[in-house]
DNA sequence: TATGAATGAGGGTTCATTCAT
DNA sequence: CATGAATGAACCCTCATTCAT
């Protein structure tokens, strides 16, 4: 049997789509608390502020981006490979959690995320920053700074995910894995 | 001798550099009042409302990115110097203002912006869609779909600029260069 | 012993007694809440904007005018003792409870006024023009329109209770008396 | 030839206009010179607040009321006729400048009015206290108080005015005699 | 623990008034 | 004289937060 989500999970399911939505400053908590399905003075029995609930939600979104992407360790196969393998990942982890996302696009360095939010989502790249520079070192990436080449690669795939949802193209497989081939161009060693 | 900017000119200026901070429900009237330089009721003899407001600064934020990328025509030389040349102005953009690209990339398709807005925002990549169906056509660019193409690119120069902005390396003339180079090879047909 | 009066009763007594003074527009929403004793907020808890508060205390001033004219039914006697009485009545209520009388006359048929509240303000005088058509009927009072009685009679009214208020003479049981005479003598037939 | 009219008489009309129809505070300074087909700043060229003009403009129908009231002395024929040949001409006034009939009314002994314009508003009155006066002395009109009859009278002709208006009747010729004899049946002495 | 009525600072907007033109 | 752009206090209303229940 799944358990009843506790309180707090309803209260950061809720502000997590409304402030996917709408961003921080333009969601009410009155708003978030009857989305979460309880009181008011509920939501600040687990957080003290509406900036420490967006903080927490931030950090669950990381969380379920890092466990999505790279807890089950890297993918099966040749650099390349890999590369695709961990692209269908992140993608998947898009269309599975849209709003999840959104949200850390969209948040991405606000000012109300705190220090600890700010140091996740640093480290949160960390494996991917560690697979681009062994693969440079290797020679089946250009060498190039790491950081740009995340830099690069990221901005694709966030490109890609946004335009799908604003339906210039269909966020399926095949698109997916056609801009998979594209971003592992960008950034592989010519023959 | 230099025209004193018009109290909307002031307004606009003000709106865009808190909108692009904070957002829009983020930055409060009294504030861009007092960044402007002017009062309160003032904002309000040159806009309805804080929407048109928005509004107004998001066309010109759209012009002024027309204006620098597609105004001087197609850069010299052949499809891959061109797109170089298109890359360098846009990434010119970004760094010459970063307030205007940093409100189109937060404000896109945001709910406040009205189908004026909307259509403008259409319009202006379609010079950049028509050189990449072209490029597509002669075999030099890969035969995907052009907004496809198109959401690679413009996300992995959004990528470029906002990891520069961040700190993560410098955003000069080199590192644009190179990102120019991997965003090339992420459309270009292979040899 | 006693029940402390709601906040929604506090906040409607306070706006009769200022907007009875100084009217709609001249009554600011801070005002009545310091004089409720209530935040302002708590105002828009119970009225979602000053309109409805507005039409609330408008209602609940026809209400208890009905109440006290009305509810007991018609007085005893022949039909001058019955004007008499509902003259007496309806100069008691604006002797007790002025506010609500000022408000009645000054907002009658604004234009913030919902259309529940003229539908209230309509019926309220059905019982008076009942009896007059009545009376009219059995030939002791003048073949006239009913509208045009209830007009006479209603502005007589009127006009003594404001006369009073400004001091032209004392609002007591003997004017009242008098002035019943004089409209009785306006509508009644003559012998 | 008519000579054009002043700016001052155009801003006293068009606050007339606005001012009986949506009282003093709502009406709006701008509103009123653009009605009056000014400049705001004209405005206060000529008064110094708002409460001036709102001053000027019920002195002004005090003075058109007591103009076509009293200017001509009184009607001829015995007591009974001239009291119909003055109810007979401030109706007509309330037909022939409605705004400046509802404005007295809504603005009689309004918190703005200064002590000129209460002072101007007591007196108006003064040859109907008069007038009451001496027919009650000649045993006409019943021995009450005069500002008793006055406020019976006079709340009638209100009345009768405000019911036209509202279109429970037509304001005509027939109406308003009816009333009149209602009107003087309330005042006079029995025979 | 959970609630939601209550609060008042602060939000967007209006408007009486001024003053440079 | 006449104008209307400019101003900021004050308008109506919202919402993050508290606390008695």
């Amino acid at each position: 049997m799944s358990a009843a989500p506790s309180k707090a999970d309803l209260v950061r399911d809720a502000a997590l789509a409304l402030m996917a939505e709408r961003g921080f400053h333009g969601t009410a908590m009155p708003d978030v608390a009857r989305a979460a399905g309880v009181g008011v003075g509920t939501i600040y029995r687990h957080f003290r502020t509406k900036e420490e609930m967006a903080n927490a939600v931030y950090r669950r979104c990381k969380e379920g981006f890092a466990e999505a992407v790279f807890s089950a360790g890297l993918p099966e196969g040749d650099r390349q490979a890999q590369f695709h393998g961990l692209w269908r990942r992140m993608a998947d982890f898009a269309r599975r959690e849209p709003a999840a996302f959104r949200f850390l696009e969209l948040h991405h360095h606000a000012d109300y995320l705190d220090d600890a939010s700010r140091a996740a989502s640093d480290n949160v790249m960390a494996p991917a920053v560690a697979f681009l520079a062994q693969a440079a070192r290797e020679g089946v990436v250009r060498p190039l700074p790491p950081p740009l080449l995340i830099a690069v690669v990221w901005g694709a795939l966030v490109g890609l995910v946004k335009a799908g949802w604003k339906g210039d193209f269909a966020l399926d497989d095949h698109s997916i894995a056609l801009a998979a081939g594209c971003a592992w161009a960008a950034i592989a060693e010519r023959p």
